[in-house]
DNA sequence: TGTACATCAGTGAACGCGCGTTCACTGATGTAC
DNA sequence: TGTACATCAGTGAACGCGCGTTCACTGATGTAC
């Protein structure tokens, strides 16, 4: 990588940087190309030399994040002993759930319908979207495949697109797939609640109900944390 | 009521419509005071009449959703046999996922974090919102009151802040609010990711999935649906 | 090592746009006598 | 029932603002010979 390609790398990286510091004061609608050159001291059109338009700069943030998120979640559960499936479940739910609220503006822009005009390219998104659960469905798929996961009713081929071809996570048993669903909804239902503020007035220990919560979905499939 | 309140009435009424309209086309954020104008063949600072400013609109939108919400989930809990616990909470959990999938663009309102500039007053919205959660609340409690609820670990009271006197949910007992809790919880997250479109690739029925999922709820709890 | 040229980061001015909000006003509707 | 006055819904013009984006440009950095 030459001088210049270092430098053109360290300014994109400035600028996402930047964003993410302006979005965490203003909200996610709140970036704005303008505001970011002024406070980089550069000229609104100098931003079009990184990237070719505002939701360019969104879609790469989105990325991050969720590149952000995926990594957080697979180092926590990667330094658990293997064969404890529960333990790894833990892990990995509980540095989600750290993960949003160390970085509530980046899990908003993930998770919420934020910007205005912005679409997500969905091509772009998904994937890494799917990096994330994909950590979840991997200690799932370890479980099960030791048998130590407490089957499911067999309703769930009706229930889950699992099988066809296009999707993503297609190989994954219905089972594994059944229980990731349902725990990144568990998840992410309490988390999303706690970030905007309709569980701060009723949970005094915010980890000791996640915890509590987590412990069930857990306890449900025949696993202890 | 005279004839002029009931023609402003109706005109705010109108108002709140239009913006309803205009947020499902163009998103929460997308709310403005001029295309309401303009598409109530109106000039902008007409609207002044009726709303001091675009965050009290805002505001009424906000509290008319919530009050749209716990009208549906209590109507549809209570035509249920009053001694069927199981049934009641089952008919007020369908009732709120379908009350979102009918009305996406007032649940982001109420449960996102969707208006730039925008804080809630929370001495209006939270009481909106409590009276949301007090449906679920009460059946809790007759359960609870009947003996037909499965005590949770005693660690609550550590976790949950329900027995302080300020709180609204104060007199409830702590199991109520906990399992209140962790059904709002999956429940939001279930409904959130069916919105926001993440469960849409991997689940084919999301009313099968949303039905196991309070299924297993409610039996953690020692309820039949 | 030195020169000629190409690349490209950043400048500066300008654009059209839609926004929320203000203000003094007009004219229709309602009220008091 | 008729007149004088008060209320108030809606008008019209204007404001300042920040936005995303364009374009022709300058001048420093890098490359080829």
């Amino acid at each position: 990588m030459s001088r210049r390609e270092r430098l053109r790398e360290a300014t994109r990286a400035e600028i996402k940087a930047v964003a993410r510091r302006q979005m965490a004061e203003h909200g996610t609608a709140g970036l704005s190309l303008n505001a970011i050159a002024r406070a980089m001291e550069l000229v609104p059109s100098a931003l079009y030399r990184y990237y070719p338009d505002r939701d360019a700069l969104t879609t790469a943030l989105i990325l991050d994040a969720f590149g952000d998120l995926a990594a957080a979640v697979r180092a926590a559960e990667e330094v658990v002993d293997r064969q404890a499936y529960g333990p790894r479940l833990t892990a990995a739910c509980l540095a989600y759930r750290r993960w949003a609220l160390d970085h509530p503006v980046d899990f908003q822009l993930i998770f919420g319908n934020p910007i205005p005009g912005y679409v997500a390219p969905l091509e772009q998104t998904g994937p890494a979207m799917e990096q994330v659960f994909a950590v979840f469905l991997d200690v799932l798929q370890a479980a099960h495949a030791a048998g130590a996961l407490r089957p499911v009713g067999d309703y769930l081929p009706e229930v889950l697109r699992a099988a066809r071809e296009h999707d993503a996570f297609g190989h994954y048993p219905p089972a594994v797939l059944y229980s990731g669903l349902a725990g990144w909804s568990t998840m992410h239902g309490i988390v999303s609640l706690e970030l905007f503020g309709f569980l701060a007035h009723r949970v005094v220990a915010g980890e000791a109900f996640y915890r509590g919560r987590m412990g069930q979905y857990l306890a449900s499939m025949g696993l202890e944390g």
